[in-house]
Formats: C-alpha cells, sequence, structure tokens
RNA sequence: GCUCAAGUGGCGGAAUUGGUAGACGCGCUGGAUUCAAAAUCCAGUUUCUUCGGAAGUGUGGGUUCGAUUCCCACCUUGAGUACCA
C-alpha cells in the first residue's frame, strides 16, 4: 500500500464537507477562538502559490485551537465588489456579477482543493445584496450619528437636535465643519428645515460637501489618500489631480485620536501600528493667530514649536489660502497671480518631484506680531500645503530648515533666537537642546517651559491656543463607479434623505453600459430605473421622477473599503436578515482572535475597519471597540524569474554564461522552461513565441542553455507565475501546505522554488511508511521505548512552541526529525505514533486523517485531544552525567530537563569534586540554567 | 530626510533569559541498487590548511570566563512615509 495522495486528499476534502466538521456552532460548552484571513478579491488570474500563505498558517492556527478544546470559528468570503470587474466589464461588456460569479468559482475551487478548515455555510460577499443591506444599514447610522467629544463618543443626531432646541450650539462640543456658524435654541427653532439640515451636516459622521478631492481622470473617479501611492493611482499608476466636488465624506478624524490610543491596546506588530501612527500624524503644538496690517483680518497658523515665536522674520501662506486674493496688495497683485497660475498648473507629481527647488512671491501685505507688534512680510510659497494644518506657518527661520531655505534664497532676514548657536549655515532644530534668547519673557527658557509660557501669553491676549493636530483627514466615500455599494440616499431639492432602514437593501440598477455618462455622470447616470418613491417606498423609473413624491437617487456608489470594513462581524451570524448580526452571537463571538493578512492594508482597510468598529461601539451595537486582537502580516511568497540574454539587435540567444563582453539585452521566459538547474528547454522556448521559432541559441560549453534568475514579484506579466493546481496534482495538497510554512518565517519575504519541494514530499512518503507497510499496518501495541517517548516529547514540547509563537517553518523540521529518528528506532508503538500524528495534522491534514482512521478510529482527527508535553521523558536513563572540558576552563554538565534550579545545584556540587580532580582547581562560579545545561566556570 | 525591519554556507533558512554556529530541506559530490533512467537507500558537503589545526554569523569597537544573540558607531539591503510647519 503505497501513499496515494490523490485519492487521499480527494476522500478526506469530500468527508470534511459531508459531515460539516469544521462548522461552528453558537453554543458550546467551550473557550471560543476567532482565527481571521483577510478575504481575497476574486480576481480574473485565480490563486497562484503566493496567495494561499497566510490562509495555511491560519488554517494550521484554526486545527491546533479545535486540538486544543476550543470552539474555532474560521469562516472565508469574497471581498467581490471592486475596479477590475468593472473595468473588464466596460471592455466585454459582461456584467461584473457574472465575471465575479465566474471568479468567485474559480477561487473556491482552488481553495477547496489545499485542505482549508473553513466554515464555508458561513461564507460572505461584499457584492451580494443580503450583505450590502447591511453597509447601507451602517452608512445610514453614521448618517445619523456624531461626535460628542465631551463624552469622547458617537450620539444619536436626534440628541444634537433635542441640545441645540434647548442651548444652541455654543456650549456643544462636537467634531463639526470648520465654518459652522454659532447660534442660540431661539435662532435654531426659527431656522427653516433646510437651513437646520444643512447645519447638521456639518456634524454628521457621513456628510455631504464640496471638499476638494483626487481625482483621476483615467479612472473616472475620486480617491481616498490611501489609494494614491507617490502621486498616482495605485491601481494603474494614472495620475492624480486635485478638484473641488460635492462628495460624501466620512468624518474619521473624529476618531483621530482613539484610533491612535487604541493601538496601544491591540497587539499587533509594532511596524504596522507605526504606520498607522505616521498616517494619523499627531502633533502637539500651539495654533497662533496673527492680525493683518490694515486689514480685517486675522491669519491662523499651527506651529509644534510656539516657543520661537520671537524668531518670526516672515510668514507663508499656501498658494491656495483663501486669504491670499484679499490681502495682495496691487503692487504685488500680478506677480502673485502669475505665481498662484505657474503653481497650479504643476501637477501633484511634479511639485513632489522638486522638492528641492524653492519658489514663492511676497504678497506686499503685512501681518503684526501679537507681542512685538511689529510688522512680518506675508510670502506665499508652495512649499506650505493647503491641505495641512491652516495652509499657513509662521516661519521661523533659525529654527526650521525649510524657513531657512526660504529665508536665504529670497534675503529675508534670519534673527537668531537660542542662546550660544550658530545659525550660519542652517538652522537649529534640536529640541531638547535648547535654550531660548532675545526672548523677551521667554529669556533662558528650555523647549518645554517656553511653549508652556508662551501659550498661556497667547491666551492671555486671545491670540492663540494650545492645539493637537493630525495629519489624518477625512476620507471621501463617493465613487463615480458602477460595481459597488448603491447609497441608500435620494435627494430632494438637492438636500440628501436616508432611505429607510425597513426598505433596504437598495439594489444595484442594470446599466446599458458601465462607462459616465456624456455629461460626466457616473455610470448610476445611465440606470432608467433609479429614481425613489416615498408613497410606495420602492424604487422606480426615472420617468416619474416629479421632485414631490418621487426623487433622484444618488448616482455614486460605496468605495472598496466600505464592505470590508465590518464583514468580520457578519460572519458572526451570516445568515441574518433582521441584524446585521444578533446581539447573541456578537457576545458571544466578541472579536477576532488571531488576524492573518498583508500589511500593504495598514492605512486602508485597517484603519477604516478600526473606525467603523468604534462607532459602531459607541452607538451600541458591538461589545467591543476594537475588531482585532491579534494580527500577523504574513510576508509574501516572491517569484523566481527566468531571463534569457540576447544579442542586442538580433535574434541570437546566448547562454548566461558565455556572454563575455556581449552586449545583450535580457528577455522574461516562462519559469516552467527552466529547471532546478537554469537550464532552458529550448525546443518548448520556440515554441512559446512565433519570433523566438527560428532563433540561434548559443550553448554553454557543457551543450546546455543556462538563463539568468532574479527574485521578483509573483506576476504573469513576469511569467514567473507557479499555479497551486499544479503543485496539488505533482505532490499534493498536504506537501504544498507543508512547502510553504517549510520555505521560512511567516513574516517574511521568501522566493518560491518549487524544486525544494521534493524534501517535504519524501517526508510524507517517510511518514505514510512508519505506519503502513508493505503487509499492511505496521503500529501495534507494543510498549513504547524510552527513546520512542524522547523523540515523541521532545517534538511534542517543540511543535507545541512553534504553533504559539507561529514559528510553522521549524515545526516541519522538527516533524523531518521525529520521523527519521522514530524509522530508525524501527517503533511501532500505537501511543506514541497517534500521539505524532495529531501533532502533524493541523500541517498535514489529510494523511493525517487517513492514517488516522487506518489506526481504527471512527471519528475525524480533527477533535482528538493535542499531546501534552511531559518532562519526564526527556530525563536522561544513563546514571553519570558526561562532563565535557572544552579547553577554556569550561565544563557543562547535560542535566534532565525537569529538575528544579535547588536540584541542579545540588547535582553539581555532587560533580565539583570531579571537576576539581580533572583540573586541579575548584570552580569559581557556578552558573545554574535550569530545563538546560550548567557551567561551571574554573 | 524621517520611521521600521533585516544582514549567518552555493541556496531557503536553524540556533536569543548570552553557553559546542550552520539544525532541517534544496543543490552538489561519491557509493549502493538498476540493462538504463526515475525512485529509493548510505556517506560527505562553512572556508583555509603543512591534516597538527586555524579562521568564521555585514564592518569597526565595547561589555563578558564566554557574543549570531547585549551596547555604541558605521556600511548595505528591503519596506513604509515624506516640503506635516
Amino acid at each position: 500500500m503505497t501513499y496515494n495522495f490523490r485519492e487521499i486528499e480527494a476522500k478526506w476534502q469530500n468527508y470534511w464537507e459531508q459531515n460539516h466538521t469544521f462548522k461552528a456552532e453558537l453554543s458550546s460548552e467551550n473557550p471560543k477562538y476567532y482565527v481571521l484571513d483577510m478575504f481575497p478579491y476574486p480576481s480574473g488570474a485565480g490563486l497562484h502559490v503566493g496567495h494561499p500563505l497566510g490562509y495555511i498558517a491560519s488554517d494550521i492556527y484554526a486545527r491546533y485551537k479545535r486540538h486544543k478544546g476550543f470552539n474555532v470559528l474560521h469562516p472565508q468570503g469574497y471581498d467581490s465588489f471592486g475596479l477590475p470587474a468593472e473595468q473588464y466589464a466596460i471592455e466585454t461588456g459582461q456584467h461584473p456579477a457574472v465575471t465575479t460569479e465566474e471568479n468567485i468559482n474559480t477561487y473556491r475551487r482552488q481553495l477547496d482543493q489545499i485542505g482549508f478548515s473553513f466554515d464555508w455555510s458561513r461564507e460572505v460577499r461584499t457584492s451580494s445584496p443580503e450583505y450590502y443591506k447591511w453597509t447601507q444599514w451602517i452608512f445610514i447610522q453614521l448618517f445619523e450619528s456624531w461626535y460628542d467629544r465631551s463624552a469622547n463618543k458617537a450620539r444619536p443626531i436626534s440628541e444634537l437636535m433635542a441640545l441645540f432646541s434647548k442651548e444652541g450650539n455654543k456650549s456643544v462640543d462636537a467634531v463639526c465643519d470648520d465654518d459652522t456658524p454659532t447660534f442660540s435654541a431661539t435662532q435654531w427653532t426659527t431656522f427653516s428645515e433646510k437651513e437646520q439640515q444643512n447645519i447638521l451636516l456639518k456634524y454628521r459622521l457621513t456628510y455631504l460637501a464640496e471638499t476638494e478631492v483626487n481625482w483621476c481622470p483615467e479612472l473616472g473617479t475620486v480617491l481616498a489618500n490611501d489609494e494614491i501611492v507617490n502621486g498616482v493611482s495605485e491601481r494603474g499608476g494614472f495620475p492624480v489631480v486635485r478638484k473641488k466636488m460635492t462628495q460624501w465624506s466620512m468624518r474619521i478624524s473624529a476618531y483621530a485620536d482613539r484610533l491612535l490610543t487604541g493601538l496601544d491596546t491591540i497587539d499587533w506588530t509594532d511596524a504596522l501600528k507605526e504606520s498607522q501612527r505616521n498616517w494619523i500624524g499627531k502633533s502637539v503644538g500651539a495654533s497662533v493667530r496673527f492680525n493683518v496690517v490694515d486689514f480685517d483680518a486675522k491669519i491662523e497658523v499651527f506651529t509644534t514649536r510656539p516657543d520661537t515665536i520671537f524668531g518670526v522674520s516672515f510668514m507663508t501662506l499656501a498658494p491656495e489660502h483663501e486669504l491670499v486674493n484679499a490681502i495682495t496688495t496691487d503692487a504685488q497683485r500680478l506677480a502673485v497671480e502669475d505665481y498662484i497660475l505657474a503653481t497650479s498648473k504643476r501637477s501633484e507629481r511634479e511639485r513632489m518631484a522638486d522638492v528641492k527647488t524653492i519658489s514663492g512671491v511676497f504678497t506686499g501685505a503685512y501681518a503684526e506680531h501679537p507681542f512685538t507688534k511689529e510688522p512680518i512680510p506675508i510670502w506665499i510659497g508652495d512649499y506650505v500645503l493647503a491641505g495641512y494644518g491652516t495652509g499657513a506657518v509662521m516661519a521661523v527661520p533659525c529654527g526650521d530648515q525649510r524657513d531657512y531655505d526660504f529665508a536665504k534664497h529670497f534675503d529675508i532676514s534670519i534673527p537668531n533666537i537660542f542662546h550660544d548657536t550658530d545659525i550660519s549655515k542652517e538652522a537649529f532644530t534640536d529640541k531638547s537642546n535648547t535654550k531660548i534668547a532675545n526672548s523677551q519673557f521667554l529669556d533662558g527658557l528650555d523647549f518645554k517651559a517656553a511653549t508652556k509660557s508662551v501659550i498661556e501669553a497667547l491666551e492671555k491676549i486671545n491670540q492663540g491656543e494650545g492645539k493637537i493636530n493630525y495629519r489624518l483627514r477625512d476620507a471621501v466615500f463617493s465613487r463615480q463607479r458602477y460595481w459597488g455599494e448603491p447609497f441608500p440616499v435620494y435627494y430632494v431639492e438637492g438636500m440628501p434623505q436616508m432611505i429607510d432602514q425597513n426598505h433596504l437593501p437598495i439594489s444595484l440598477p442594470e446599466v446599458e453600459k458601465y462607462l459616465p455618462t456624456e455629461e460626466g455622470e457616473p455610470p448610476l447616470g445611465r440606470a432608467e430605473v433609479w429614481a425613489w418613491d416615498t408613497q410606495k417606498n420602492t424604487i422606480v423609473h426615472n420617468s416619474e421622477i416629479d421632485h414631490k413624491t418621487v426623487f433622484p437617487l444618488e448616482l455614486n456608489t460605496m468605495p472598496g473599503w466600505a464592505g470590508s470594513s465590518w464583514y468580520f462581524n457578519r460572519y458572526m451570524d451570516p445568515h441574518n436578515s433582521d441584524e446585521f448580526a444578533s446581539q447573541e452571537a456578537l457576545n458571544y463571538w466578541q472579536e477576532v482572535d488571531l488576524y492573518i493578512g498583508g500589511s500593504e492594508h495598514a492605512t486602508g482597510h485597517l484603519l477604516y475597519a478600526r473606525f467603523w468598529q468604534k462607532f459602531l461601539f459607541d452607538r451600541g451595537y458591538l461589545p467591543k471597540d476594537e475588531f482585532a486582537k491579534k494580527l500577523i502580516n504574513q510576508g509574501m511568497i516572491l517569484g523566481t524569474s527566468a531571463f534569457v540574454a540576447r544579442v542586442e539587435g538580433s535574434n541570437t540567444f546566448v547562454s548566461n554564461d558565455q556572454i563575455n563582453d556581449k552586449n545583450v539585452q535580457y528577455i522574461h521566459a516562462d519559469v516552467s522552461f527552466v529547471n532546478a538547474s537554469d537550464e532552458l528547454d529550448i525546443e518548448a522556448f520556440k515554441l512559446w513565441r512565433k519570433e523566438f521559432s527560428d532563433a540561434e541559441f548559443m550553448l554553454s560549453e557543457d551543450g546546455s542553455f543556462k538563463v539568468k534568475r532574479e527574485v521578483e514579484k509573483m506576476s504573469k506579466s513576469k511569467y514567473n507565475v507557479v499555479n497551486p493546481d499544479e503543485i496539488c496534482e505533482t505532490y499534493g495538497a498536504d506537501a504544498l501546505r507543508l512547502y510553504e510554512m517549510f520555505l521560512g518565517p511567516l513574516e517574511q519575504y521568501k522566493p518560491w522554488n518549487t524544486a525544494g519541494i521534493t524534501g517535504v514530499s519524501s517526508f510524507l512518503k517517510k511518514l505514510w511508511k512508519l505506519y503502513i507497510g508493505d503487509s499492511g499496518l505496521k503500529v501495534n501495541d507494543a510498549q513504547p521505548t524510552k527513546d520512542n517517548l524522547k523523540t515523541l516529547h521532545k517534538t511534542i514540547k517543540k511543535v507545541t512552541e512553534d504553533i504559539e509563537q507561529f514559528s510553522f517553518n521549524t515545526s516541519v523540521s522538527n516533524f523531518m526529525i521525529a520521523v527519521n529518528e522514530l524509522s530508525v528506532q524501527k517503533c511501532t508503538s500505537r501511543e506514541v505514533l497517534e500521539s505524532l500524528l495529531i501533532l502533524i495534522s493541523p500541517y498535514a491534514p489529510h494523511i493525517a486523517e487517513e492514517l488516522w482512521a487506518k489506526l481504527g478510529h471512527q471519528s475525524s482527527i480533527s477533535t482528538a485531544e493535542f499531546p501534552v508535553f511531559e518532562p519526564k521523558h526527556l530525563v536522561e536513563s544513563s546514571k553519570n552525567y558526561p562532563i565535557s572540558f572544552n579547553g577554556k576552563m569550561r565544563f557543562t554538565l547535560e542535566l534532565p530537563l525537569d529538575l528544579s534550579k535547588e536540584e541542579i545545584e545540588k547535582t553539581v556540587l555532587a560533580h565539583e569534586k570531579t571537576i576539581a580532580q580533572l583540573e586541579g582547581r575548584v570552580p569559581k562560579k557556578v552558573i545554574v540554567v535550569p530545563g538546560k545545561i550548567v557551567n561551571i566556570v574554573g
């Protein structure tokens, strides 16, 4: 009986499905454990071997936890709204729902063959109306909420309205737009309905506002900050420009501080927390208001160095600053307008590319220093960003390098306000070493004391106060796309109205084409049945719009991150049609215990999901305000690309060791044509592309043709993709699972190399042979020998530690060692071999199940109890502990692992005499290391 | 520029309360088996060596009886972020 993995794997995958082996039940005697993967976007290309890495790791952990007696929730689903399906639809006319369905089927087939222990009965798809009904519902809740700063949580908007009618908005400490007017209770009641709604929009956690957005003309949509990389769109790499548009936004800035402090309560990697901290970008400083000379206006600036206020020698406004036009003098107007025009023409990318060039222009206006009352020239310059702080800075050239460079360039004075420092070459920016001078009441103070003192002084004259500023911007929530969640919103006289939650979902309408309309409206502008009848509470044909009872619906759709910001809660109760999840389910499963996914979502998905979680927690819908206790970022598996060298301008290819000084260009060759010794299958390569069919090949001396290898990201265009289907077909799913883990640490980037899989493949064969011989089962009820038990318990100890620390790669090595040792020991003991199977079962579940059944068990191995390490089996059997001497005054005693510190010391003392005799001297120092070895230093 | 992570054989990588560096696998070399190949099994595989040994975990210092591990400085690579006031 040989190891037939194809038969075994199909058999057990079928068994698990038939028996609902991995179905998670709500009530259980056992403690719960929730293991989650970041759900995939089902792309048309299917899975490559890099994709399942994280799923294998989480699956091992989930299976391990089941063995440990936990009630494990391990679901999977699809983030199925997204751009590629829509772009494919634009090209082919194929409905995105159709391609998405096809892609999901491919994904499911590929996932199934790897033998994951997912509870598929809980599958969710963000693009299904049953799911996005609740995404729309959450949107409505956000609309119906405001953020109360004093209570530090979100509250219903009805409570805000009650406050307004009682005491106006003066005493309400809420997060709202900067331009919100102050009003009294009586004023509020005299406002028209529309005026009231307009004011409420300034408070709602999702709001409609004209904002400057990142517009991507190529994609025809706006993008959030995290969807832009190096000034171009993350998807497609198209240019992005700034544009004013009316858009839905999410008031995530209200949660900036809690998103920051919450990081301290969760077990995520430091790197990830750090990038979220950077993204939120908290800076502590002060807000200072400068009066403009001869002009009724104030310029507000934010600074982290209020202590340097006496070093201000000019101010700089962003070219887009709203006061620029008003304060510019006639003499300077032409120059200023030229400058603004020139900077507005430069794209975001150009502006980023040459940060070194200093440019700016004087407005002719002056501000007044709050303390010295001296005039300060006001400049504009594009080193000041409109989008950060107030878009204006107080320039302190002696204490800030950019201000310094600007001052030098335009020959502005650089007063030195630091005691005993040289600023002739560069600014002095060291906060910790600051001693202020030439600064009136601040003289002699350090950074901390001066900051405190100056803020008090500013508050006294009402020209500033201490302030905390965040880099985090509100997130734009509208996308001009078809394949996304529709908003549950219709418009009455331009004011957005929420559709009552009883009438959700608002399903995506059919359109003829998936492109924007000729008038530049989003694709939903093409829908003919896309109006809301407020009487019948249904969607009706556009022709019925009368603006009395039938109104137009919102044409934008929600961004990709909407559906992924709460899906982990839906898995707890995925088929509930009355609530997004029942309180019972939420209270039982609470939160994700272990979340595994890529670090590329650090400032997107993982931030937005935390935001929604906190919001739903505030409103009493969730028991926890962080959704994932522990998070691990799996690294990427890279491809090993193959390149063939072609002599420049010819059709002659040169083996990589024959290039010498020839002028060659390298071309990607499909990795399937190359063997482990980097030799190219020339015939296959010739057949690959027409242009290569009559190519010449200069071979190396041994007659082979060598390629150049390079490690790159795995991608279709680099011809280095390895498909898991082929691996499963040739080596089996268990071999794939083991090998992906064996490649290296989970969190690390590492190259794939198919050749190495023979190692784990032969391990599986050896494992099989340990149990099954030519004449059948080799296992019997023989008493385990001491060596058997030693091998077993050594392995239990190591593997348990490995799993708890997510060092899955070393476990595989430990299995190989164990199987080799037990083979040499000719172990046939049922007791030992059964335990070993359970250890291996999370990693290689199919073969473990098969052997488990062959050992006579009726039930699945998945429920078997994980073996417990017993230290006594690692006790040395020999009477005399070996004493070794390495020539450097070091003695080593090998001792049992389960001795206490006292016992070890006793043993050591017993050996002291022997040691002393050996060396003729008494040990100076005894170093006791419990559980390991003992060192005696002579 | 700033922040973070990492540098160990031909390759992926082991080894951390500081204690025999290179586990395990790939590849390579030799052998057994075979008509032959695949598969399998056995032995070897850090470098240098006068075969006694010696050196060795990016570089240079430091702490220690002892450092891949801890500290300082530097170099290199990767990732994130960037005129953030």
